[in-house]
DNA sequence: AGAACCACCTGGCAGC
DNA sequence: TGCTGCCAGGTGGTTC
């Protein structure tokens, strides 16, 4: 599901319940996510406070006074509040209570997410390797382009490698490259300075205006309060496949990338 | 080093 | 209705 956008939605959402609340316990019903829940975060997390929750790429980091908590919410992983007692569903694999009337809850049905502790997020093998943030300064055409230099892989791919630039996953990718006129299957070498500028621009505003509309909801994706969000009916080439490009009413393609759907406009993407 | 694939898991939907 | 096959927002690991 969730991309940065929708990351970065729910951690706004969290901030104002969950900054300065303690942890009063937490429990764990289902460890088998992506890598297990350790044994022993409990005892890690009961009666500290948390600090602060900040975002690396797709993590989400909630600031201990010892350590962080790590959330990663993998394809269908969401990050709610509900009022405590509240009768666990069957994809609820881990509450962490917190001081006040709320509970903390993560729900994931795949279980590609991950729910860790980190001691040291500079060093920690999850986090140490990641890329540019793409809405942070440092992050820029001339930087995109420097890194392609002798590379084949597809565009496409190459914005989604992590190790480049952390938070864009499908849907983004597709939209960012509509929006910066350049075909996903190019090869990420052969792509000139001044294109690389546009699309550094297009992936900035197309993260940009999914969080203001709150992130995309296809399916399951829900703020902290259980609403969704609605930028999926901003879609440009995602999901529209047959459909008139909203551009030059070309019809809007799809292909396999590396096994993912990508979608584009023949027209406006050369 | 880089590129291409696989694996992990459940649920929803189209087609028969 | 029920079965089968395919698809889905991610990403570490393996292989070439």
């Amino acid at each position: 599901m969730p991309e940065l956008p929708e990351v970065e939605t729910t951690r706004r959402g969290l901030l104002p319940h969950v900054v300065g609340r303690h942890i009063l316990g937490v429990v764990v019903r289902n460890a088998s996510l992506r890598w297990p829940v350790p044994r022993g975060l409990g005892r890690r997390l009961t009666g500290e406070p948390i600090r602060d929750i900040r975002r690396r790429g797709k993590y989400l980091l909630f600031d201990l006074p010892k350590g962080h908590l790590l959330v990663h919410l993998g394809m269908s992983g969401r990050l709610t509040l509900v009022p405590r007692d509240t009768p666990p569903r069957k994809h609820d694999h881990v509450d962490i209570d917190l001081d006040g009337p709320r509970t903390l809850r993560f729900t994931d049905p795949r279980r590609f997410g991950a729910v860790l502790w980190v001691d040291d997020p500079a060093t920690h093998m999850l986090l140490k390797d990641l890329g540019m943030e793409p809405l942070e300064a440092g992050f820029s055409g001339a930087a995109l382009h420097r890194k392609a230099r002798g590379r084949s892989v597809a565009v496409k791919n190459f914005l989604m490698n992590g190790g480049i630039v952390t938070g864009v996953g499908n849907i983004y990718a597709s939209e960012a490259l509509f929006g910066a006129g350049i075909h996903p299957g190019r090869s990420a070498g052969r792509i000139s300075a001044a294109r690389w500028d546009r699309l550094a621009q297009s992936v900035r505003t197309t993260l940009q205006s999914a969080l203001e509309s709150g992130g995309s909801t296809l399916r399951d994706f829900v703020t902290v309060d259980g609403t969704p969000g609605h930028f999926q009916h901003r879609h440009a080439v995602y999901g529209r496949e047959g459909k008139p490009c909203r551009v030059c009413k070309t019809p809007i393609r799809a292909l396999r990338q590396g096994q993912r759907s990508t979608f584009y406009c023949p027209g406006c993407q050369k």
